[in-house]
DNA sequence: GGCTGTGTGTGCGGCACCGCACATATCAAA
DNA sequence: TTTGATATGTGCGGTGCCGCACACACAGCC
């Protein structure tokens, strides 16, 4: 697992448009042209290597983060050192939700699950931003909500469903994030996000490449049968996403 | 389970002050004076049965709770009938977040868990209130964020910890917000919060009553060792009641 | 071409919880 | 005091996942 900071992000030159620029992030595209150009020259150009951590548990956010190619999860760590996937960010929202809803920390940690780049913004920018108290308040406010939706059903999920279910799901929600059929993936690392063991996402690999509905190969995920996931999983990927295009109808990601 | 919907709840004459009074809640008790003003007319106090329904899954909100004496349970409900309590909410905070957070629903729904009172307000007065964006609106968004932390909690807790563990959890959450240390809840409902089989409450039970820890009869819990239940809890209680105290100061109830 | 590291497959005993069935205890109304 | 409804206790087989221990497979690198 990498260690790099938000210290060492790498900075890019802002490219305005295409599939990395700005506007492929949807709560930035989202943005009525006012705050749009406001925020431009805010924003800054990083790229995420996968395991780098964007803010740690308890500590204080310095930078919010708009996922463009990358996907984040939101992890809770426990003390005896096994973890769980809380919620995962892509493209359609951001990492860093507590610096305007108050207290400046979480106690969960937000980390690069898939490699690829985003945007960050300053905490204070972001504060007086959203202090102004328009569209982008109630833009931000929805997302969270979206956000509390994707985590109330991880509740759920983790209490009543099984792990090839939850497998399914979580496969359908980084795919939804991404933007090919296939994901750069270990077993291990699912099953760290899932927090169950290896060998059960090898388990559940197994019979979902047996039923054709997937193909791997080393950290390489292709998913050949997209409805056929969709029907092995539980209710809450479907869940999830309605209530997502609900809360966030412009951006129609997930 | 009691099926009275929002409409017959018993309208009561409006106590200021006492353990029943709105300061009795933390929210209203943490509001400035000039808004407290303003809000005091506007309350009006309702009576909370158990089992009642304060919301429904995916139903639009028209009012918000802020319980004082009664606890409320956000339960989610799945297809197949089984459940899992999400979130608890008592007199420090409210019921209804969806409201003013966006979409004005949620996927869960909202349960009276132990019977008491509280105090509502209409929606719309509400979204008035919250759309003045000053400190009103910083303080429901910092108990969004704690309860957001509630809701993580409950999924990892899900996810690693024993039913046992979690009952002294959930027990632990349910004594802070009530006043005694007596709870008037049956096994059968516990199991339903939980999300397990009765049976199993009644094993966790049965060990915490050996232990000298709880005393119960016919559903009539009796704590006689909290620091012991805090001892046999996971960590979960004690990050979330953590992050109460430290997103909400003022009002010491976790 | 052989070596090493990292990813994946498999087997085995154990345990927590499930689903079910049923016995018992307690209260409340008849 | 009986009766019925509700609450709690207990046992049994099943299963899903765990923890552990390895065997294998496929890189990339010398």
């Amino acid at each position: 697992m990498a260690v790099s900071t938000s210290q060492n992000s790498k900075v890019k030159p802002l490219p305005k448009t295409g599939p990395r620029g700005p506007m492929a992030n949807g709560l930035l595209a989202a943005l009525p042209e006012a705050e749009s150009k406001r925020w431009l020259p805010l924003l800054e150009a990083v790229e995420l290597p996968l395991g780098h951590v964007l803010y740690e548990s308890g500590k204080i956010l310095t930078q919010v983060y708009f996922p463009t190619t990358a996907i984040v999860s939101l992890l809770y760590v426990l003390e005896n050192g096994s973890s769980a996937e809380i919620a995962v960010v892509g493209n359609e929202g951001m990492v860093g939700v507590a610096l305007f809803m108050g207290g400046g920390s979480t106690p969960s940690r937000a980390v690069v699950q898939s490699a690829g780049a985003g945007y960050r913004l300053d905490a204070q920018a972001m504060k007086t931003e959203f202090d102004r108290a328009g569209p982008v308040l109630h833009l931000l406010l929805r997302y969270t909500q979206a956000l509390l939706t994707q985590m109330a059903q991880t509740a759920v999920c983790n209490r009543h469903h099984t792990l090839d279910q939850q497998l399914c799901r979580w496969l359908l929600l980084s795919l939804d994030r991404l933007h090919g059929s296939e994901l750069v993936m270990t077993q291990e690392l699912i099953a760290n996000m899932l927090g169950v063991r290896r060998e059960g996402v090898t388990d559940g690999a197994v019979k979902l490449q047996e039923a054709g509905l997937i193909k791997y190969t080393r950290g390489r995920i292709t998913v050949l049968n997209r409805p056929g996931l969709e029907a092995r999983s539980c209710e809450c990927y479907a869940v999830v996403k309605k209530e997502y295009d609900r809360l966030l109808p412009v951006t129609t990601a997930t």
